[in-house]
DNA sequence: CGTCGAGATTTTCGTACGTCATCACGTTCA
DNA sequence: TGAACGTGATGACGTACGAAAATCTCGACG
């Protein structure tokens, strides 16, 4: 075929413009209509493409504080606060990590009182041995994905 | 009108389904296919959906590795660093924070080795005044996108 | 050891059909 | 008065299907 790498460009066009149309992606990669559904297809099969989603300005629907809550937990509790983490729908992104905490967590709330008061909540827990909260001044970049390398697919 | 907040079932619709039709979001809501145009559209001049994208799971395309990197940055500098951080294509979120540190940045990479070497890059600017990076072990969730409140829109 | 080619497999393509999005219009309902 | 609705017309869209092209496989031959 012409085309190394029609994957990772269907991705990037995709990354563009998430409603384009089939033939629209055909006409811009110069392939046919056929060809873009069923690597589009594989590319779900594959998981590399997980699902589609409106991106979402939280901000303009009244969820204007963002943080940065960090824990220090208890070994064997990690799994029970991760998974509360995770349940927190206002929760955007949870994660276990290395160093001085070992956990990482970023929320979104509707102000600095409903913010409190979750994170006040959530700290009740007596497996959190300590915890680091730090409130999003200003979100330069936010949630981006970024365009695969000509060359990379699954 | 019988749907008082047809606006956030609309968003909640597509946080399901990013590539529904028209029509089927329509019947789901149980409104006309006209109606479900005319708040998208809506939605879409507000700002309220700022696009449309596919989910990608970056690590079935070889970026194995999360990181979290905090920065304490010379005041004035500020601005300069965190341009730097959002043109780095690998950086998926970059937050000014309060705390500890000035700065807080999500970043992907395809190993710990191409981690170190773009962090040390980074790191060499003299405005950083200290850092600290935090490796991802496990993403419990990872930008999740919550449903709104049926009552609240833009 | 290199390469040749027939057959099998995969990929791409064009067509066709039923569905869809969009727009303009007039109507209904609170 | 404004929001939601229905209708009809038009061009675009997604998908299924078989044909065509490209690619791969592998034994045989020089």
């Amino acid at each position: 075929m012409t085309y190394e790498n029609l994957d990772a460009k269907l991705v990037n066009a995709l990354l563009g413009d998430g409603r384009a149309s089939l033939r629209s992606l055909a006409e811009e990669l110069d392939v046919s209509v056929t060809t873009v559904s069923n690597h589009l297809s594989d590319l779900e099969d594959e998981g590399v493409i997980e699902g589609y989603t409106p991106r979402v300005d939280y901000d303009a629907v009244g969820y204007d504080v963002t943080a940065v809550i960090q824990l220090q937990v208890e070994g064997n509790a990690l799994p029970d606060i991760t998974d509360t983490l995770r349940d927190h729908r206002q929760m955007i992104s949870v994660y276990e990590v290395t160093g001085d905490y070992d956990v990482i967590a970023i929320g979104k709330f509707k102000d600095t009182d409903g913010m409190n008061d979750q994170i006040k909540e959530l700290l009740t827990d007596p497996d959190i041995k300590a915890s680091n909260t730090s409130v999003v001044l200003n979100a330069v970049s936010e949630n981006e994905q970024f365009e695969l390398d000509i060359g990379e697919d699954a």
